[in-house]
DNA sequence: TTTGGGGTGTCATTTAATTGTCATCCAACT
DNA sequence: AGTTGGATGACAATTAAATGACACCCCAAA
């Protein structure tokens, strides 16, 4: 299974909203509400990776992340920190206490998840890929370069995510909705058809003259990335 | 047997439709109108999926989400909120109570169905398939695809959704009107004489030359998909 | 502070695919 | 042969997607 995430939090509605975003990401996740509880949680088993709220009955957040860093076993748990606007006084004293990232509330679920895969990316390579690959199409979401056949090409921040996530699973077709979950954050009120107009300036830009188009339009039920295109060889120029 | 699901529901002949249509997919339905009966049946049964309406008699639809969420056996049951447009309010606040997904009333009876997949598959994969496979034909729900034979199809998005409909249920003849309920939705006023067309369409869609037609006329009676060639072997190529 | 850029979301417009209905033809059943 | 129900081709209306234009907004450079 995928990576283990435990949930920190006293808030129980944000605390399903991550549990549903990230298991529909793939992590197992697990929850406790109180900072005492989670100690003995982490005696039991070791996760991954730990989301912790600032404040916290029982044990506050920023008490329980000294204490981490204290056990020899959890010394280098990576721990994501979660703070009110406001409470945190200043980036650096979030990030003294030990925590390896931190966000402020309220954040918008996508760079919550970013943040989540870049810290595992730096703290257990290999768990997370780096780097999506499909037919001629190369995705880095380190340096976040796009390549297709061998050139750079250039996507503003919404696309660069669009093509992301459709790229993790191709073949699959995602709903405007979807996307616009996925993409753009679950609380955002936008038009549907802004998905359309997203799509249209992500295929602008990644489809060089003489290429076929790696986006494929259902009508009435989505888009997804090519999967026959993601299966073919990329054998625009090495004709292998 | 397929997924159970519980319906808690207080308007009946909504009720009735979604169990009818729910058991026409493969479901065991179960369905009580109270939201107290519910919380009773749920200590008896656990099942797969729950459709929970928003306002109900006993115990509103929103507490006994809370209430599931709550105790440790149902922490993690899947739930769908109906809601009447205008209660939801916003649907954060739908998916703040607890709930994976929800649904405005009227909804189509084939998106509830979608949704219903949709949960079951991030939540339960495994127990919903995703290929539907008969004979030389597959339907790719997740991809969307249609193939006769190995060659790619191209159908409609009503076609499409026909033919996964009678795929579901290889050799059961369904009328024309109980079609139209599961594959348009009910409350449509169409003219039960469009079925045929559609289905004329559908077939000429995937019926390649020197291949049998799939789907049989039951004069009088309706359409079925053919379950002699559901249950034949795809030799179609490889002569085996 | 002002001034340019990107980059975004929305709209109106254009283009294309899909749909529902009809009239007509055909086949099966009596 | 007559009747009934199904198949089919044509057609117009509808709906969905692609596109181009535009007004903002945020940020960084001047």
């Amino acid at each position: 299974m995928g990576p283990r995430i435990l949930i920190v939090e006293d808030e129980e509605p944000l605390t399903l909203l991550l549990r549903y975003n990230l298991e529909a990401e793939g992590y197992e996740v697990d929850s406790v509400s109180r900072g005492d509880e989670a100690e003995i949680r982490l005696r039991e088993q070791l996760p991954d990776i730990v989301l912790l709220d600032w404040m916290l009955p029982g044990l506050s957040g920023i008490e329980l992340c000294r204490r981490i860093r204290v056990r020899p076993e959890t010394e280098r748990l990576p721990v994501i920190m979660l703070t009110a606007r406001g409470e945190e006084g200043d980036r650096i004293r979030g990030l003294s206490t030990g925590a390896d990232d931190y966000i402020v509330k309220p954040f918008s679920v996508p760079e919550l998840l970013a943040r989540v895969r870049a810290l595992l990316r730096r703290t257990k390579p290999g768990h997370v890929a780096t780097l999506l690959r499909a037919g001629d199409m190369e995705l880095d979401r380190e340096t976040h370069r796009v390549r297709r056949a061998g050139t750079e090409l250039h996507l503003g921040p919404t696309e660069f995510r669009l093509l992301e996530f459709l790229m993790q699973s191709p073949g699959r077709v995602f709903s405007r909705e979807h996307l616009l979950n996925a993409v753009w954050g679950h609380d955002v009120y936008i038009d549907e058809r802004t998905v359309d107009v997203h799509v249209g300036r992500l295929r602008k830009a990644i489809n060089l003259p003489q290429l076929p188009d790696p986006i494929r339009t259902v009508r009435g039920a989505g888009y997804s990335f090519d999967e026959t295109f993601a299966r073919a060889e990329a054998t625009a120029s090495a004709g292998r």
